[in-house]
Parts: structure tokens; C-alpha cells; sequence
RNA sequence: CGGGAUGUGGCUCAGCUUGGUAGAGCGUCUGGUUCGGGACCAGAAGGUCGCAGGUUCAAAUCCUGUCAUCCCGACCA
């Protein structure tokens, strides 16, 4: 490719509106441009990046043994009524009429598409296992667009869908799936975590999200380093540490804390440390108000907690009603007295003579004990994990990462099949229900993901794998028709070896093609200048290396070959 | 949907408080000088100041409404 000739407008300066690193390289480097909120043109740089993953993404899900299909993008409603997530699925589904006033979705997912099509295909276990998949856009309206490709309204999806006859089939296809996914990510050069995840509402029994390590990420792991252990914090689960509780019983005591709202306030005005208070959160759980008792310290999961409960419905409760119920304000609540259920984290049953709110605004009570002044509805594990944790399989200390979930592999079940009827004969002539699992990769989101993990101040660094072109040449001065002669040189070699290579032709200062070349991030860059010319040498640049070396004109094509291949 | 902010040439932003001829830098085009890390000189094009209404002799500026975008929260690949 001619640079001249290239759909890449570079920006010198950063767009206002892109926050992260991904967002303002991808836009300055040419790669995306916006539509709308949330819906991007690829550009033809973006556009060889997407194919590049797609196709090892294609490759590995046919290794295991998967087909690829397309499925349409606009979907009936009928479909979606049988499932029950026509009402389910709420605002995020974008919904249109034809001119009959016929009612369809655009495809945020595909399990109701794929059940149908399946159920009226395949009627035999003799035709199972199947796994089917797609590549293709999917559109969900999020509440808030974010962040460039990372959470689009538009984005591109592989969806991989499969059919078992048996829960130990699914255990095979789950397997198969979990290890193509692996080596997707090994092969897209990227740093990234499987960490168990929770397969919440969907009802699964097991799921995992392949998560591409970064700190602007917003899922937020917990892993052992000791061990293999590693979760999200979602479902990272707490371990309580045996603590020592022959600490005697104090009496009860109130306190006046006027003002003093906050643990931080409360810890410092009573000069108590954080972790011998609790705080009481006030939720609504379906309806119901109950409290929740964490420490002081720690954050209150709330994944957690609906799956505890079991409720389909929970959010915090207000302040109003709170106040009806506790007679004081957020600031001032404790579990003693409370007229609601009371949920306490399994850490404060470990704690003796702590701190809470006393329920009447500017007082709190201290030496307050479990069993003694207050009796639960139950006790469980109800805080997110933080770093120093034990582990829950090998008792080392957990560390927390960051990082985006490009991939998420679940074990479905029963649930699309048994709510759409979608059933095939078993050896016994018996009708059963498909036995599904489901498996998507955002890719759109995997080229975001792999800028926010390989990029330095000057711009984007490919990893060879997905990197739109592997090599370009910058003749320093197009006007010096020796340096020009040897870059098309040398382009021919290249492009005749079959290396994917830009020639930078533009009549540009070297100043503005090293910046360019550095922005869009082309592993491999192959100056061209008028010294190292006269020896009959070019330099050759890495893209991660500060330094370049001379190579000799006759040993370009080798040294290129040694570098593409790591 | 709640909270916050912003809309002025392609990009980044100033001007708005205190109403009076619409600005700068970058980019683009032309000519020239330059030519190894975003050059310089000269010239040029390009904006109904998001949109609609209102106040006023006069609105980018004040008021009302509306739309869009971005950030923070709940959702997710």
C-alpha cells in the first residue's frame, strides 16, 4: 500500500470527546470515526485489524470442531415472546416497525434466533453435539455508550452457540470452548486472565470471562498468584479468617457523635479504627426493606447479595423511607433495634465490641455484639474481595488487577431451550429439551482492548498479529531520487515475498512520516536516508524498541522475516 | 434514567461576566524556500456561533425550550 494513497487522516491533537487511551489513539491514528453515540465507522487500517482477529478467532472456533453461519440482524418479535425477554430485555434493545406495523428487534443476542432455527432443523441426539456460530454486528442502546469501542451501541460479536444432548456434553463443549479461547488470546499476543465470573441471572452453573489486562478496565479481578485462583470481584468469594473472639463482651454503650456522618468522620472523632465498625446499608429487595451489615471498611457486593436473596429486584432503598423505618439518616444507621431483616457479611460475625450507628441522627453505639444485641436473618458473604484476601483454594493473599472482558463463555442449560420448546428425541425415543451453552468474544472491542494494553506516548503498537501492515518504509526525502529508487526497491521485495508493507511516498519532512509511523503503530519501520544509502544500508526500527539497527540492503527481506516471526 | 459539564470553520480552543464588524493555533489549497522526529515565508478558501423561540434599535454573548455530545452511577462482549 502507498501511503499516498491510504484512508488514514491522522489528528494532531486528541478529540475532546475520547476520555481513554484507546478511544484518542484510534480516533487520532485514523483507525475509527464516530456516526453516532456509541456507533463507529472502521477505517481501512481498523477494518484489517478487525479481519486479522476475526480470522483467528475463525480459525480456532473451526479447530474445535464449530460451524460458521450468518444469522439475520433483524429479528422478529415472535421469537423474543417465546423466550420472555421481549419484556425482559427492557430499553437496551433497539426495537423498530415495518411499514405493516409488524414489530422486531435488532439482535443484541442470538439464543433465540439460533433455539428456533435448531429446534426446527435438528430432532435427533443422533445429530448432536453441534456448535454454530457468527461473526457480525450486534446492537444493544446502553444507558451510556462509553469509551470509544469499548462499549458500544453497534459492535461486532462472535457468538458461538452449542447443543448437546447431555449435561456431560455440555461439560465437553464448555472444555472445547474454554480451551479455543485460550488460544485465541494466546495468539492475539494479548495479556489476559480467565477468572471465574458470576453467571447471575442467566442461571448457568458455571461461567468465565477472558479478561485482557489493563488498568482503565472496568472489571476488576482478583487472582492468586500462588495458585490458579482468579475471579472478578463479582465472584471472587470471601474466605474469613479465623480471628480471635475470646475478646470479652463490653457493654454496650452510646455515644454522642455529633455530625460525624461518614466511617472516616465517625473513626476519627471516637479515635476507633475502621475495621472495629460496621456500616448498615438499606436496600430494597423486591419490595422489602432490609439492612445490610458489612465493615466499615469494606464495599458491599451487590451481585452478592440478589443472588443471596434471591430477588429479582434490589436497589438501595431511600432516604425517606429509611427514615420512616430507622427513625435517622443513612449516616446514622446500626442493626440494633431494626424492625427489618437484618443481612450481616460473614467478616462481622468474626468482630467483638464494634462500632455502628445508634438510629437516632448524631449518636452512635460502640462495644455492640452479634447474638447479643442484635440477631440476624442470616450471615453470609456479602463483600467484594479486596487485595490481601486469602485465597479460597490456597489461603495465599489475592492481588487485584484491572482489565476489559473481551470473552465470556457460559453454561446455559435448559433455559432458551425448555422456554421455547426446543426439543430432539433421545435413544429412547424420549423428547428432551437441548442442553445449551453460549460463548461470545466482542471483537470490536478486542482491537480497543489490545490498544489499551500496547500502545507508549507516541502511539499505537500493534501486535504482529493483528497489525494492519507489518512493515513500512519511510525514504526520508521523496525528492532524492536515489533514496526514492531503493524504498521501491525494497517495497517490491517486500510486497512480492507476500509482507504486508505501506510505502510511506508522501512528500512529507521525515518529521511528519516518523510520527505518523509511530502513531499508527506498524511493528516493523525501515528507514531509508542518504548516509546509511551510501553504505548500502537502511535502518530497521521496531515499533517497542528505542533503538534502530543498519541492515545491509541484500539482508532486508531476511531481517524483516526474522522479526515478524517474534 | 438521575447527577455534572460542553456545543463557535476539518481538529484544539479563545470571545460570553459587562450585548455593538466572529478570532487564534493546527489542518486544507496556491507559490516559494526547506528536507532525519509534526519546518519557514507569502497568499487564499472555509463559520446562518447546535437548533427553535423570546428580550432588544442590536444577541455567539441575556432568557426559555429543545437536540446532541462527553464524564460519574446501575448494565454488559
Amino acid at each position: 500500500m502507498r501511503y499516498s494513497e491510504l484512508f488514514c487522516p491522522t489528528l494532531r491533537e486528541i478529540p475532546s470527546e475520547a476520555e481513554i487511551i484507546s478511544h484518542q489513539l484510534l480516533l487520532r491514528a485514523g483507525f475509527i470515526r464516530k456516526a453516532t453515540a456509541g456507533v463507529y465507522t472502521y477505517m481501512p487500517l481498523a477494518n484489517r485489524v478487525l479481519r486479522k482477529i476475526m480470522n483467528i478467532i475463525r480459525e480456532e472456533m473451526d479447530r474445535a470442531g464449530a460451524q460458521e453461519l450468518l444469522m439475520p440482524i433483524v429479528q422478529p418479535r415472535e421469537i423474543w415472546e417465546e423466550s420472555g425477554r421481549w419484556a425482559v430485555y427492557g430499553d437496551e434493545m433497539f426495537r423498530l416497525k415495518d411499514r405493516h406495523n409488524r414489530e422486531f428487534a435488532l439482535g443484541p443476542t442470538h439464543e433465540e434466533l439460533i433455539t428456533s432455527l435448531v429446534n426446527a432443523d435438528v430432532h435427533s441426539y443422533r445429530d448432536l453435539p453441534l456448535m454454530l456460530y457468527q461473526i457480525q454486528n450486534k446492537y444493544r442502546d446502553e444507558i451510556r455508550p462509553r469509551f470509544g469501542l469499548m462499549r458500544g451501541r453497534e459492535f461486532i460479536m462472535k457468538d458461538l452457540y452449542s447443543f448437546d444432548a447431555d449435561y456431560e456434553g455440555l461439560d465437553i463443549s464448555y472444555n472445547k470452548m474454554y480451551e479455543a479461547y485460550r488460544r485465541v488470546f494466546e495468539r492475539l499476543n494479548l495479556k489476559y486472565r480467565v477468572v471465574e465470573a458470576d453467571s447471575g441471572a442467566i442461571g448457568g452453573n458455571e461461567s468465565h470471562e477472558f479478561v485482557v489486562l489493563a488498568d482503565t478496565g472496568e472489571s476488576e479481578i482478583v487472582y492468586c498468584d500462588n495458585c490458579d485462583y482468579a475471579a472478578n470481584v463479582e465472584k471472587a468469594a470471601c474466605v474469613v479468617e479465623k480471628q480471635d473472639i475470646s475478646e470479652p463482651m463490653r457493654d454496650i454503650e452510646k455515644v454522642a457523635t455529633p455530625g460525624q456522618k461518614t466511617i472516616e468522620e465517625v473513626s476519627a472523632f471516637l479515635g476507633i479504627s475502621k475495621d472495629k465498625h460496621v456500616k448498615t446499608l438499606m436496600y430494597e429487595a423486591d419490595g422489602e426493606i432490609i439492612a445490610v451489615v458489612i465493615r466499615g471498611d469494606r464495599e458491599l457486593n451487590e451481585a452478592k447479595l440478589k443472588n443471596f436473596l434471591n430477588c429479582a429486584q434490589l436497589f438501595m432503598a431511600e432516604e425517606n423511607k429509611v427514615r420512616k423505618l430507622c427513625g435517622a439518616t443513612f449516616g446514622s444507621l446500626g442493626p440494633v433495634g431494626l424492625e427489618c431483616k437484618v443481612y450481616v457479611d460473614l467478616e462481622v460475625a468474626n468482630m467483638r465490641n464494634f462500632v455502628c450507628g445508634a438510629n437516632e441522627d448524631d449518636f452512635h453505639l460502640v462495644n455492640v455484639n452479634l447474638g447479643r444485641d442484635f440477631v440476624p436473618e442470616a450471615v453470609a458473604d456479602l463483600r467484594n474481595a479486596v487485595k490481601g484476601d486469602k485465597c479460597p483454594i490456597c489461603g495465599n493473599s489475592l492481588d487485584v488487577l484491572r482489565g476489559i472482558e473481551v470473552g465470556h463463555i457460559f453454561k446455559l442449560g435448559t433455559k432458551y431451550s425448555e422456554a421455547m420448546n426446543a426439543t430432539f428425541l433421545d435413544q429412547n425415543g424420549k423428547e428432551k429439551p437441548f442442553i445449551m451453552g453460549c460463548y461470545g468474544i466482542g471483537v470490536s472491542r478486542t482491537m480497543a482492548a489490545a490498544v489499551e494494553q500496547n500502545h507508549d506516548e507516541d502511539g499505537i503498537i500493534w501486535p504482529i498479529p493483528i497489525a494492519p501492515y507489518h512493515v513500512i518504509i519511510v525514504p526520508v526525502n521523496m525528492k532524492n531520487d536515489k533514496l526514492r529508487t531503493a524504498a521501491e526497491d525494497i517495497y517490491n521485495t517486500l510486497i512480492e515475498a507476500g509482507i504486508e508493507t505501506i510505502l510511506d511516498d508522501r512528500d512529507e519532512r521525515a518529521g511528519v512520516k516518523f510520527k505518523d509511523a509511530d502513531l499508527i503503530g506498524i511493528p516493523v519501520r525501515i528507514t531509508i536516508g542518504p548516509k546509511s544509502l551510501q553504505e548500502n544500508r537502511v535502518e530497521i526500527k521496531k515499533r517497542w524498541e528505542k533503538e534502530s539497527e543498519l541492515v545491509e540492503l541484500t539482508g532486508v527481506l531476511e531481517k524483516v522475516r526474522e522479526i515478524l516471526k517474534g
